[in-house]
DNA sequence: CTCCAAAGGTTTGGTCCTGGCCCATTGCAC
DNA sequence: GTGCAATGGGCCAGGACCAAACCTTTGGAG
């Protein structure tokens, strides 16, 4: 009997329906769109009533999740008209020093492979696509905006290389694809926020996000893939040494 | 200012955290371990307890799920000492005379996106490790299983070829790859029900299955993927034809 | 034949979350 | 300045969901 391979699929399929509860998920929700870049310091949320509405939760447990993000200073409200919920301009630090929760090689691997399938997946997808010149321009700003940091704003360039990303998956127009490339750069994030950022992997990383992104303006698909393996294997590698 | 790219990359990031309640969301599971192969006609699902454990669910949300699949004919429960919930020998049909619900050509092309990206990724990455023996008996057996359906026996065909490509998931070791796959592949067995199957078809993609599980044991990962993206073009061509 | 282990079936009390409603604050339009 | 609209802030009744019991059925072990 295959019981084995039949686990495996198995366990795919009964994994958890509900991770966390709606507060935690939230907060975690508020926390990746800070984290991403897809919220920018100073900018404004969308209205509670919206953001519940689209978070698909209800607009106490909402308020509760963006007061523990508030408390923790990522954010901060202001009532009235023309008022709203901010992002902070001045983010704190990393909330965690990693206690002992180094994460496995398996769990790593597990990311890695995820990301690396999905990352060059985008990558292809993009290039392949005829883009529109909002999308052709989106991907430039962002591209600018990453290799754009001022030196020692290593938070920032985090930030900005994970929109650059996001980016890339957004322009292939699928939806799903997006979110899933969101989520699996939340999990590289977290990953890397246990090692150091050095200045000449910034250097190099920004050499690599100008070669993906030319690759997938001029519709050349193998290079865009090609590409963007490298880069993500410049950082894998990375991970790998220091966990 | 670039409200367009920046909202594509807000609705992954503000996306619903629970789609469903606790009981849809459990039944869904439910069919979907039927559906794609993973509980086989006649076999038993874990017990209740367990699998309550697995879903992150309660043992009275799991049964109430249970109940509707059961008075749907999908499974059977049995009291006392090995006994249990068991999977009907004659499943039921398709459920969905697609009432009007004809999914727009956005959504179709964002779940062919995101298939390919997952499904071409995993076959390259399943081709680039270092397979065990278990893992490619468990390959070779799934082939052997998706090739050997009786004429006639669409349904069955159905379950075995995404049980297949289950397999191809599974054997790259990474169990979020495996899940991706698996709900991408739910979402495309929603759009194949809409179409018709012809035997044609089905001996065309037996010959690609042995092509890309063979690329795949020989470790060769650019002719796997190139393997894979052939394959699923043909059933992309196909949906986008009847859709 | 008796006992027992493993499974499904049932009940209860409590917690989390929601939907709806109203209040308080703010700044622009008039 | 007065009105008003958009926003955050607060409250409550009820439903969904859960954890932890306990009951019932079944078939093998001894």
């Amino acid at each position: 009997m295959p019981a084995h391979g039949r686990r495996d699929a198995a366990a795919a399929v009964f994994r958890p329906v509900r991770t966390r509860n709606a507060f935690e998920e939230t907060v975690e929700r508020l926390l990746q769109a800070i984290r991403l870049g897809v919220a920018a310091p100073g900018e404004r949320l969308p209205a509670e009533r919206e953001l519940a509405a689209r978070l698909g939760v209800s607009r106490v447990t909402l308020r509760e999740a963006i007061r523990a993000v508030a408390d923790a200073g990522y954010v901060e409200s202001r009532r009235g008209r023309y008022g709203g919920t901010f992002v902070a301009e001045d983010l704190p630090g990393l909330p965690r020093p990693r206690r002992g929760a180094a994460p496995s090689g398996v769990e790593l691997e597990d990311v890695l492979t995820l990301r690396r399938v999905l990352e060059s997946g985008a990558a292809e997808a993009a290039a392949a696509r005829s883009l529109s010149p909002a999308d052709r321009q989106h991907l430039r700003v962002r591209l600018t905006d990453a290799t754009d940091v001022a030196p020692g704003e290593e938070a920032e360039y985090r930030r900005r290389d994970s929109r650059l990303h996001l980016a890339i998956a957004e322009v292939t127009g699928s939806a799903s694809l997006t979110s899933a490339v969101a989520d699996v750069r939340t999990g590289v994030n977290e990953l890397l926020d246990a090692i150091p950022l050095i200045g000449a992997n910034i250097e190099h990383s920004d050499e690599q996000h100008r070669l993906i992104v030319e690759a997938i303006l001029s519709g050349d698909a193998p290079a865009a893939r090609a590409a963007m393996d490298e880069h993500l294997d410049g950082t894998a590698a990375l991970l790998r040494g220091f966990l």
